[in-house]
DNA sequence: GTAAATCCTAGTTTATTAGTAGGAATTAAT
DNA sequence: ATTAATTCCTACTAATAAACTAGGATTTAC
């Protein structure tokens, strides 16, 4: 049997999301420990090492080792956009494989139809997480935040 | 390890869209036999029928049993579009769970600026998909054949 | 010098994907 | 009527990928 609904993000990329989000709302900060990322988000601490060593290499992050260490976003939130990181920690997202330049799935790639959708699809979905930004996230994480408090005393 | 890109379609959109697809191009010539359109995109006809049959369940396609049988579209080119397919085959393509319904993953979803996130790139994935029909795509088919055979002898 | 942290490699488990296998039911052509 | 070609259905299997875990080396503030 199969799944019923496919997520085109994995933990990888989601809980990515989540901890770059994290390393936004705490921008200018210093550095934070992953475990305290980890506690906040209720995820494991060891997988998440192993997403935001990547994010590090490709320097959207900075760390500090050490005692009283942590990981600090290593440019500002507005410099950092959702498809930075899905692209680290998934890949390209394309919804077939002809689309990525290197192999081919078809074998008269000029006549194939579906190649065209693909990239459509492509196009629209890089179009969107590239112009969302961390700071976009902050400001809706704010944005949601004080509607609802402020909604919750209007009742009263 | 883990694979280096994600394919937001698995083979049972992929191959669907491919099958449906020629059935579109033989529209109006009466019932294909799976068979057939496996040969021609060369995939395995039973693990076609596993992908056909919820298409038929569907009222997407209609089949046509015993020797000379076969399947044929059961709606016309332009009243089938790719999302139907694909939403058949996949499920909701969405980034997270929590864009769906029934399970918030986020214990706080009215806070959650994530969720908001998943819902744009849902969004247009989702009007990308919607907006192209089977018709679009036999169109598009033909246009690249006759453009490469005229390019080909022009260059004679 | 110890505790708290990053860093690194290699496992392990579980779930999903991508098929196969085998046969029952149906129907056109002979 | 028999045969061959087809859909239809259920269950199984193999390969791959996702989602972690384990263990230890290294670094650094206190």
């Amino acid at each position: 049997m199969r799944k019923v609904d496919t997520m085109i993000l994995s933990t990888r990329g989601r809980y990515g999301i989540k901890m770059m989000l994290e390393l936004a709302l705490n921008y200018g900060k210093g550095a934070m420990p992953l475990k305290d990322i980890a506690n906040r988000q209720s995820l494991s601490d060891t997988y998440l090492e192993q997403l935001i060593s990547p994010l590090r290499k490709k320097g959207f992050v900075k760390s500090t080792r050490g005692a009283q260490g942590g990981y600090e976003l290593a440019k500002k939130p507005s410099e950092i956009k959702v498809g930075d990181i899905i692209r680290v920690l998934e890949g390209s997202l394309a919804p077939s494989q002809c689309v990525l330049e290197e192999e081919p799935e078809c074998s008269k790639a000029e006549y194939c139809a579906t190649k065209l959708l693909y990239e459509k699809i492509t196009e629209s979905i890089n179009n969107v997480i590239d112009s969302i930004s961390l700071k976009d996230m902050v400001d809706d994480y704010y944005r949601l935040n004080n509607t609802n408090v402020k909604r919750r005393s209007e009742n009263e």
